[in-house]
RNA sequence: GGAUGGGUGGCUGAGUGGUUGAAAGCACCGGUCUUGAAAACCGGCAAGGGUGAAAGUUCUUCGUGGGUUCAAAUCCCACCCCAUCCGCCA
């Protein structure tokens, strides 16, 4: 959501910026909008206040004793007029707002311009590649053969795109996510929260999934949505709220299951656990004020990176490009997590600045002096925790299909050094 | 699911058709007093929008959406949510 004042102070701008996300110049069509919205406005208020006059005179009158026939008389002509007007009005305000809502967030200055991955740029790497004196499993491979990993169970439970995990595989999971959550509650200083995975479809609008993406989502009956993932809920917690700039930045954390549809990625990754239609992420959501929200991008990066250099898996940072960015982000980095089963580096984690994108659309505000103010949001997984596993899997198999446990998960493993 | 009672400003809470955008208290901000603080006293304090250089002025908002009326926090209808009891249940 725009805020229609920005568009009116530096419309070039505002058609510079759009032009990165590859759409036409909109700042006429909206600035035309805008004051035929605003004439209208002029004309109704007035009317309304003549109205709210001539009502108090009544009240004088019949408190006087006198006779107010032919005032009211007046009013009611008047309200025709002012329906009629409110009506018009009310059909361009809203013509407006969805122009506005519509409209993919404006790229930071330090994003380059470009149409897809291909021209996201490498900011970082870490770690160093394994080599293998023989070629690396996959995931699912090692899985199988361990007898802890089973799809084809999953398919007959529910169908394509969900897994199952057996034994120290589960167990292994579940050390992965509490892991996570322990490092940002103890090293980062984040504050868990426990959620509802189903909200309502205000809440859904408030974050960007709804109305555009809703064919990603899973809707179930009574106007309730499963999450996507828990920057929906987490982000809400700035919806419809004043904060002080005191308060600033609330840091959040969560542990969530997260249904998505997958609807356009048929085909795409079909085999093993790296795109499912449920899974578990921990997630990172800070409500930041407008001058911190950059430095907090780079903070909410590292709490990612530091998992995954806990876990000694090799992974590159990406700054995306323009349109390789989720509509709400003003600037995302991706982390890619090296899987040598698939010889590739795979995205594990996405952290964004979603700027005023996402308050505005929810009335988030804080208090300056000079009025208030959109707050800022950001989100950021902290890591998805089935690709995690699959990392560990990958990165720390030995040459007998066995996975070493990595150190710093053996605390929730009771010790245990190694699985098969 | 059934019954009852409720949803008013950051919070508590008055308010059943017209000087109520809303009493009072708390919180918060500024001031007086004080060596400093507290207390006391004085003053300020909702949000969003139109207009205006500004001061100001004006519109809307008392869960949400409709309706009645010259006029609605107040009356009518529907829905949502909360509390309590009953039923059911992890």
């Amino acid at each position: 959501m725009h805020d229609i004042r920005v568009i009116r102070d530096n419309p070039e701008e505002f058609d510079r910026l759009v032009a990165l996300r590859d759409l036409a110049p909109q700042s006429v069509m909206i600035l035309e909008l805008d004051s035929e919205n605003r004439a209208l406005i002029t004309r109704k208020e007035a009317l309304l206040s003549a109205r709210n006059n001539l009502s108090a005179k009544v009240a004088e009158v019949k408190r006087s004793g006198g006779d107010s026939a032919e005032i009211i008389a007046e009013v009611q002509q008047m309200k025709i007029e002012i329906a009629k007007l409110e009506a018009v009005q009310s059909a361009v305000a809203a013509d407006l707002h969805d122009v506005l809502s519509g409209i993919p967030n404006l790229p930071d200055t330090s994003v380059p311009y470009g149409k897809d991955e291909n021209d996201n740029r490498l900011i970082r790497d870490w770690g160093t590649l394994r080599t293998f004196s023989t070629l690396p499993k996959q995931h699912f491979e090692l899985g199988e053969a361990l007898g802890m990993m089973n799809f084809q169970w999953a398919t007959q439970l529910a169908g394509a795109r969900f897994n199952t995990l057996f034994g120290d595989l589960a167990r292994l999971e579940r050390a992965i996510g509490n892991f996570m959550v322990d490092l940002h509650i103890a090293k980062h200083g984040l504050t868990e929260v426990a959620l509802p995975v189903l909200v309502n479809s205000t809440t859904m609008y408030n974050t960007g999934q709804l109305p555009k993406f809703s064919e990603d989502l899973y809707q179930v009956s009574d106007d309730y949505w499963l999450i996507p993932t828990a920057e929906v809920p987490l982000t809400n917690f700035g919806a419809d709220r004043i904060f002080s700039s005191k308060e600033l930045p609330i840091r959040l954390t969560a542990w969530t299951q997260c249904f998505r549809r997958e609807a356009g990625a048929a085909g795409r990754d079909m085999r093993g656990m790296l795109r499912q239609h449920q899974f578990s992420k921990v997630e990172m959501v800070t409500i930041a004020s407008p001058e911190n929200s950059m430095d907090e991008l780079e903070r909410m990066t590292d709490c990612a990176e530091n998992i995954l250099k806990a876990l000694e898996i090799p992974y590159r940072v990406m700054l995306l490009c323009s349109n390789d960015m989720g509509p709400g982000a003003v600037k995302t980095y991706d982390i890619e997590a090296w899987l040598p089963g698939q010889d590739t580096y795979r995205e594990i984690s996405s952290c964004s600045n979603c700027g005023a994108y996402q308050a505005r659309r929810m009335a988030g505000r804080m208090k300056t002096d000079q009025g208030n103010v959109a707050i800022h949001t950001l989100n950021g997984s902290g890591m998805a925790v089935g690709r995690t596993l699959v990392a560990v899997m990958e990165n720390h198999q030995q040459d007998d299909g066995s996975i070493a446990v990595p150190e710093r998960l053996r605390p929730y493993m009771a010790g245990q050094e190694c699985i098969g």
